[in-house]
DNA sequence: TCTGGGGTCCTAGGACCC
DNA sequence: TCTGGGGTCCTAGGACCC
């Protein structure tokens, strides 16, 4: 019995061997790497955060930071209170140094820096890896190492990544991604963990139904308002009921809870959307800086299209209203585009039907993308001149600009993307 | 004290078509 | 004449993940 999964049913496990690789406290590693003072030290990694500020979430806390009650996503403010700043506590003498700790401001570009040295160590040590975030992959390896190997595989691959990048992984080890994954948090940090087949259920039964992949607060509170509490429960819950209440996601998550899990592990796509989204430092009801943020990010979003190669035929913005009401509007297309002028002025119309009301957050947002053209032009060469990428949108019988009139006439799709923005789309190697 | 930013998937209702 | 049924696409919101 080889991994067939096309003689299994749909909903069959396939029999694998996943590693699930999580970086420990991953941005605020990072920090210290290039800032080795910081090692050992209470450090909050803040989003939103500008040295010195109070605004902001907590990105990532470091172990000592946590001693302090600081948590992820806690706003920057309440962690202060819990964990001053050294250079505060320095200057106030109502402080104590030795109960303060450090703050930095997120900065992605390093991390990914530092994380894509992490997947090129990933890439090498398994032929299929999913990489799922910035410091977050699964890996499959099915056809390189046995059950009673893996172990020794994975200290391996921890060792590579302390010695050669410096921050330090988790790993879990089991036959499906949902239990590798509740794997390599379980002895974190520096964990290793490995579930063999026949354990899975066992390891999984006296877990808290919130631990499984899928369940949030929302999921979590109603299984426990039905007497669900384990994922052991789960496992032996009746699964009309969890439908009943549910739906197929619940079904899904019934599964995990039973071990089963039908994905195999496989590298990522191309995106399904794009999007920026800002806040303001505080709630507005100016019009104009509502506007002049919406075409900052439009202009952002449409920069990354044209870079990805992506064009779109949807067009979104969200707008978050006091307290935290969440508002999407979107409008379609009648065909994909790559048009930053259509994608401000679409943006803003969407924009108008909240002139009056206070924002605190505003995103745009591109769907519906199609990759095809633009990776036809580059995969044949077409270099195209001031037509550019544009030439593939005449090669199928949907040509986009004409369409419809309902922009405001201009047909004005200016020259597409440069041939910078060309670089290759993807690694398949 | 006002919760950052970037995503995915699912559901539900309405429009429209056959 | 409301009496169905099936399908697709669209928008909006919600839950969840990192």
């Amino acid at each position: 019995m080889s991994g067939d999964l096309g003689s299994l049913g749909a909903d069959a496990t396939p029999d694998q061997v996943v590693c699930h690789v999580d970086m420990d406290c991953f941005y605020a590693a990072c920090e210290r790497l290039r800032e080795p003072a910081l090692e050992g030290r209470p450090l909050v990694v803040g989003m939103g955060y500008e040295s010195a500020e109070t605004h902001g979430a907590v990105a990532t806390a470091s172990y000592e930071a946590r001693e302090f009650g600081v948590e992820s996503a806690m706003a920057i403010s309440e962690a202060l209170e819990r964990l001053p700043r050294k250079v505060d506590a320095a200057r106030d003498p109502d402080l104590d140094v030795e109960q303060a700790g450090f703050y930095r401001p997120v900065d992605l570009d390093y991390y990914d820096e530092v994380g894509a040295e992490v997947k090129a160590i990933l890439r090498d040590a398994a032929e299929v890896v999913r990489e799922v975030s910035i410091d977050e992959a699964y890996l499959d390896v099915t056809d390189r190492v046995a059950w009673d190997e893996v172990e020794a595989f994975a200290r391996d691959l921890k060792e590579r990544i302390g010695e050669e990048v410096g921050v330090v992984a988790s790993v879990g080890v089991a036959p499906t991604m949902s239990a590798a994954k509740i794997a390599s948090d379980y002895d974190k940090p520096d964990g290793l963990v490995v579930v063999e087949p026949g354990e899975i259920r066992e390891f999984l039964a006296p877990l808290d139904v919130a631990e499984i992949h899928n369940v949030g607060p929302v999921t979590a509170r109603q299984l426990r308002e039905m007497g669900i509490e384990t994922a052991g429960d789960l496992a032996a819950a009746d699964p009309e009921r969890v439908r009943g209440e549910f739906g197929e996601r619940g079904l899904a998550v019934r599964r995990y809870a039973r071990g089963e899990d039908p994905r195999e592990v496989t590298p990522v796509g191309e995106p399904k959307s794009l999007s920026r989204e800002s806040a303001f430092t505080e709630a507005t009801e100016d019009t104009e800086r509502k506007r002049e943020k919406v075409r900052a990010l439009a202009g952002d979003v449409a920069d990354r299209a044209q870079r990805e190669g992506a064009l779109y035929r949807t067009i979104g913005i969200k707008v978050v209203t006091p307290p935290y009401d969440v508002n999407t509007r979107a409008e379609s297309l009648p065909g994909p585009v790559d048009d930053p002028d259509l994608l401000e002025s679409t943006a803003l119309d969407l924009l108008a039907e909240f002139d009056d009301e206070r924002v605190r957050k505003l995103g745009v947002r591109v769907s519906k993308l199609d990759f095809a053209e633009s990776d036809q032009a580059s995969l044949t060469g077409f270099e195209g001149g001031s037509s550019g990428s544009a030439d593939g949108a005449t090669t199928d019988g949907e040509s986009v600009a004409s369409a419809d009139g309902d922009t405001d006439g201009s047909d004005g799709r200016d020259a597409p993307s440069d041939p910078e923005g060309q670089r290759s789309l993807r690694e398949y190697e």
